[in-house]
DNA sequence: TCTGGGGTCCTAGGACCC
DNA sequence: TCTGGGGTCCTAGGACCC
């Protein structure tokens, strides 16, 4: 038996699983029958297409677009705001069907997935899997099916949806090799307009560049997307014991902040998020970063701290980030402000240092009855005098108010 | 052209040590 | 005092992914 990696991958994730929570919830319409998309936020206007169905693709929507955009090239188009808790089931649902015909399962993102098996014929096993998830679940996915994780990557984008591929090392330079350069794994904006300038448009023309000639005018990344374009990847499915590097959250402001005040607020509101998060991993951060974005002009600006001793406290990571917030702010107007840790260890053995409160035990329990509280009644429950009638929430960040949410998903 | 937000990895330069 | 060179740590920023 030949050892085969498959890449499945749930088709527009976010709309089909919205779409099929609706109608197991007595909604008459499918979502995916119709024009409609993901994206937003509670306030509506505001916020990008996540997600959007066929008719809405075929409208113009497209991914990534601001919603107003959306709304003027596709005036009847349905906008569902997402609904991150559910997606998360959808997912853990699909990869335990996955994971019923493979032990070597890797969650690779909220709606993909690694596989890898041996068998006599992996096209037989797609279609199991495929039809066992829709019979199942209600959803369709893509497969792609290689000898590697880059290539059957590869092979589940190429005709969607409800679509199986192989990906064989002989097949790359009829199915891989035409294709726009752009449509290469780790091929982004950046890369992509290096490459064209240099006349190389497609993954073929990538494969037969020199491989000298692209480590010279982009480093390891030339070499990667060279070994990419020749199907080259040895890298091995890892059975979900990734550990989180980082836990970051950020968010654009409604308005221009210019007041040393709000802007606090706004830091804070994201720090309690980020250390609630860092604690419910029992995890604790030695390093603090803040950065921020101007109104306008691209022009963002990040500044990080080690600390002396790891923490998971509030507020001696509210009161660094917002230290490095001062140094770095020309107190401008700004519309974007992002915190974030890294260095993560576990909680359960850490280094007390001669600095630390005598009291961190009681104010680390404190924290933790705080965060039991907020996960049973909202994150409204306490909050910070500083934050009544601030209009600002007093927990920030993407996913919204009910945890837990996607702490250690990758 | 930054629409949003949450991640990871790489590189380059400076500080510091031996 | 700066002569040499190597290694590690830290930070800023860029690029990519979904």
């Amino acid at each position: 038996m030949k050892k085969y990696i498959f890449h499945i991958d749930a088709n527009s994730a976010y709309l089909s699983w919205q779409a099929v929570y609706d109608l197991q919830h007595g909604n008459a319409i499918d979502l995916r029958n119709i024009s409609a998309a993901i994206g937003g936020d509670k306030s509506k206007r505001k916020g990008i297409i996540l997600a959007k169905s066929l008719k809405a693709k075929q409208a113009g929507v497209k991914t990534g677009q601001p919603l107003f955009e959306a709304l003027k090239v596709c005036p009847e188009l349905t906008i569902v705001s997402p609904n991150y808790q559910l997606y998360m089931k959808c997912s853990d649902e699909m990869t335990a069907i996955i994971q019923t015909f493979s032990k070597k399962v890797e969650r690779f993102s909220v709606d993909e997935c690694f596989m890898e098996l041996s068998c006599e014929n992996p096209i037989v096993i797609a279609y199991q899997i495929k039809e066992y998830i829709h019979k199942t679940l209600g959803f369709t996915v893509n497969i792609g099916i290689s000898t590697n994780k880059l290539l059957a990557k590869m092979g589940s984008e190429l005709e969607k949806p409800d679509k199986i591929h192989t990906m064989f090392k002989e097949e790359i330079m009829e199915k891989m090799w035409p294709l726009p350069v752009n449509e290469l794994f780790m091929v982004g904006r950046a890369t992509y307009k290096k490459l064209t300038k240099y006349g190389i448009n497609t993954i073929g023309q990538l494969a037969n560049s020199d491989i000298d000639f692209l480590n010279q005018i982009m480093k390891s990344h030339g070499r990667l997307i060279w070994h990419y374009a020749n199907g080259l990847d040895s890298s091995p499915v890892k059975k979900d014991n990734r550990k989180i590097k980082g836990i970051g959250n950020s968010t654009t402001t409604p308005f221009d902040v210019d007041d040393i005040r709000y802007a606090s607020l706004f830091i804070l509101s994201l720090t309690e998020m980020v250390a609630i998060r860092l604690r419910a991993n029992n995890m604790m951060c030695h390093v603090v970063h803040v950065s921020y974005h101007r109104a306008s002009k691209g022009g963002g600006q990040g500044r990080q701290r080690k600390l002396i001793t790891p923490t998971d406290q509030t507020n001696t990571i509210y009161q660094t980030a917002l230290e490095l917030f001062k140094e770095i702010w020309d107190e401008g107007p700004v519309r974007h402000f992002g915190v974030r840790v890294t260095m993560l260890n576990t909680a359960n053995i850490y280094q007390r240092s001669i600095f630390d409160e005598k009291n961190l035990e009681k104010k680390r329990r404190l924290n933790q009855n705080i965060d039991l509280l907020r996960v049973k009644y909202g994150s409204q429950t306490i909050k910070r005098a500083s934050f009544i009638a601030s209009g600002i929430n007093n927990v920030n960040g993407g996913v919204h108010d009910n945890y837990p949410m996607m702490t250690s998903l990758l």
